[in-house]
DNA sequence: GCCGTTTTCGGCCCGACTGTTTTCAGTCG
């Protein structure tokens, strides 16, 4: 195992002892064993267990070292599957309904002998929870209300989570003999930030081994429909995956189809009659004569197109990325020869929202530059969480002094080829100021300025908190602007509206967090930002090497908001990017 | 479970908010 992989095993550990009602020292001393083995370099790791020095480290002691040597060497501890054994499963998701922690798990579970979460939802329907005590009526509410959200929320999923399930079916589909094209389609092509159920589309000359492979994958729990020409398959984690298969000359119609969104086909078919033609999942016929669009198809009258171009062209336009087709004014651009040039993956050179060791990330800061440098980026901006963010071990004025003399050494080192900038992820309080004072900000090459407090204010307060925030001339970007957390959490109330306003008018970047949860702020705000002159950024706020390459989701959301590479900062090279920080100063 | 010239037991331990409470416990970031 590696150490981040143990310290999720060691802080897996701590909550089931929490469960368990185990002394919340003990359960803490798992929480910093995890914490503290993050810190550590793998290699590092591994010399130490080698030579038996565990213990060595301040916070790990006997029985931690033994149980991190154990992982290491195995991948596996008796401890735990003792442990898992003896608590309910059922319990484990209650804690994450929202104002649920261990204590209260433990009374639903021991007053009233509670083991699921339809059991709880029971519980909560007939008042039996409010009578507890320590509960109310106002508890058992928001204890239904978050059971519910959890149904709702439950049907969908994180592009990030649906693409890693996705990418290998595609790869499989495509290695199959009968296979010339495989696709996956829906939302999940269109880089939509959740998705529902995946689509995969197959050209292939066979259906049975299709079929028969697509049913029979690691990880389907069952299969819920098996057809001639489709196959539905649901997997462990409750995502669905339908498949279906069409002639090769069929291909490009029906990827385009089951693309998507209903609001784009249904503009699209509207064109396409204007121009006496039909267009559907079978091709695109002429709209008059003898028999259905499908029966035409397969006469093969229609338009033979190999390329989605083709198909776009036929209908008078240029390609239309799948990002954009959400129906909000991609086909008048595309008629109009209007589309933007879309920023791409590879023209990201940096970016700066990223955590280390120092603050709540799992690598130190040497490892994420080398990974930075190993994902070819010209600089990598450091920005740990500032004092105020005392759960997340934010850094006071003298730790980050030591951070930045730590980077200035790493630089001048010349380890990397990757530059590392200066920065922090510094709170912005409750009135609207900021963390530290502006004498610690000067000495950064950058500040990123979020909120991860007082969330409940009202609307208005919230918005005059922000534009304070930006109003400093020490805040080059703001994180995260509306706190959301898909599928988990709503956004704080506040007027990105006005917030955008004000970061135009300061010049200050937006970033778009493109941590899988967040995508914050939404690509729905950025296409008229934009125009009006605001620059984004496209910031990973990575909190360790892997999460770097969540800029990926976030060159996504950019994408359907419209941005071009000129519109986003990081694919500014080093010297420009430099230059740019310099002037703002 | 970890730590220690307070050295083998007793302390470890942020602050705001919410909802349940007559003074606080639990949750959350």
């Amino acid at each position: 195992m590696t150490k981040n992989e143990i310290a999720d095993t060691l802080n897996e550990i701590a909550t089931l002892l929490e469960l368990k009602g185990e002394n919340p020292f003990k359960v803490r001393a798992y929480q910093a064993g995890a914490r503290t083995l993050e810190a550590v370099e793998e290699d590092q790791l591994a010399a130490l267990i080698a030579e038996g020095r565990l213990e060595s480290i301040k916070g790990i002691g006997e029985a931690l070292a033994q149980k991190i040597a154990e992982l290491h060497a195995t991948g596996r501890l008796e401890f735990l599957a003792k442990l898992k054994a003896s608590v309910e499963p059922g319990l484990l998701q209650m804690l994450e309904v929202p104002g649920l922690g261990p204590k209260k798990i433990k009374v639903l579970h021991e007053k009233l002998g509670l083991k699921t979460l339809a059991e709880l939802a029971a519980a909560c329907g007939d008042g039996r929870v409010a009578a507890l005590d320590g509960f109310g009526e106002k508890s058992q509410q928001k204890i239904l209300e978050g059971i519910r959200n959890r149904e709702a929320y439950g049907k969908r999923h994180l592009w990030w989570d649906a693409a890693a399930v996705a990418e290998p079916i595609v790869a499989g589909l495509r290695a199959l003999p009968p296979v010339s094209r495989a696709e996956s389609a829906g939302s999940l092509r269109r880089g939509l930030e959740t998705v529902g159920d995946l689509d995969f589309l197959v050209a292939a000359d066979e259906v049975g081994p299709v079929v028969a492979w697509f049913c029979a994958q690691a990880g389907v729990k069952e299969v819920t429909a098996r057809g001639e020409t489709k196959a539905s398959v649901r997997f462990e984690g409750g995502l669905q995956a339908d498949l279906r298969i069409v002639p090769a000359d069929q291909f490009v119609f029906a990827l385009h189809h089951f693309t998507g969104s209903k609001d784009h086909n249904v503009q699209l078919r509207q064109r396409a009659l204007a121009r006496g033609l039909s267009m559907s999942e079978w091709g695109l016929v002429p709209a008059a004569g003898e028999g259905t669009a499908k029966e035409k198809a397969e006469r093969r009258e229609g338009l033979k197109a190999e390329s989605e171009k083709e198909l776009f062209a036929a209908l008078g336009l240029h390609f239309i990325p799948p990002e954009l087709r959400e129906g909000l004014g991609e086909i008048e651009a595309a008629e109009a020869g209007e589309l933007p040039r879309l920023v791409e993956l590879g023209d990201l050179r940096g970016a700066w929202h990223n955590h280390t060791t120092a603050s709540d990330g799992r690598n130190t800061l040497a490892e994420m530059a080398a990974a930075a440098e190993a994902l070819g980026w010209e600089y990598l901006g450091i920005a740990d969480h500032s004092k105020s963010s005392y759960q997340a071990r934010g850094l006071d004025e003298a730790r980050l002094a030591a951070q930045v003399a730590e980077i200035h050494a790493l630089n001048a080192a010349k380890k990397f080829t990757t530059h590392i900038f200066t920065g922090t992820e510094c709170d912005i309080l409750p009135d609207g100021r900021l963390d530290f004072d502006d004498g610690v900000l000067a000495t950064l090459d950058y500040v990123v300025a979020s909120v991860h407090n007082a969330f409940t204010q009202d609307e208005e307060t919230m918005t005059a908190r922000l534009i304070r925030a930006l109003e400093n001339p020490r805040v080059t970007m703001l994180g995260h602007l509306s706190g959301r957390l898909l599928l988990r959490r709503e956004a704080y109330r506040v007027n990105a509206g006005k917030v955008i306003d004000a970061a135009i008018a300061h010049g200050v970047v937006i970033e778009l967090n493109a941590s899988p949860q967040r995508l914050d702020l939404d690509w729905r705000h950025w296409r008229r930002a934009a125009e009006r002159g605001l620059l984004c950024a496209i910031n990973p706020d990575a909190h360790d090497t892997a999460g770097l390459e969540y800029v990926r989701t976030g060159v996504n959301a950019a994408r359907k908001g419209w941005l071009t590479r000129e519109a986003v900062l990081n694919t500014r090279p080093l010297a420009a990017v430099k230059a740019w920080l310099q002037a703002r100063r």
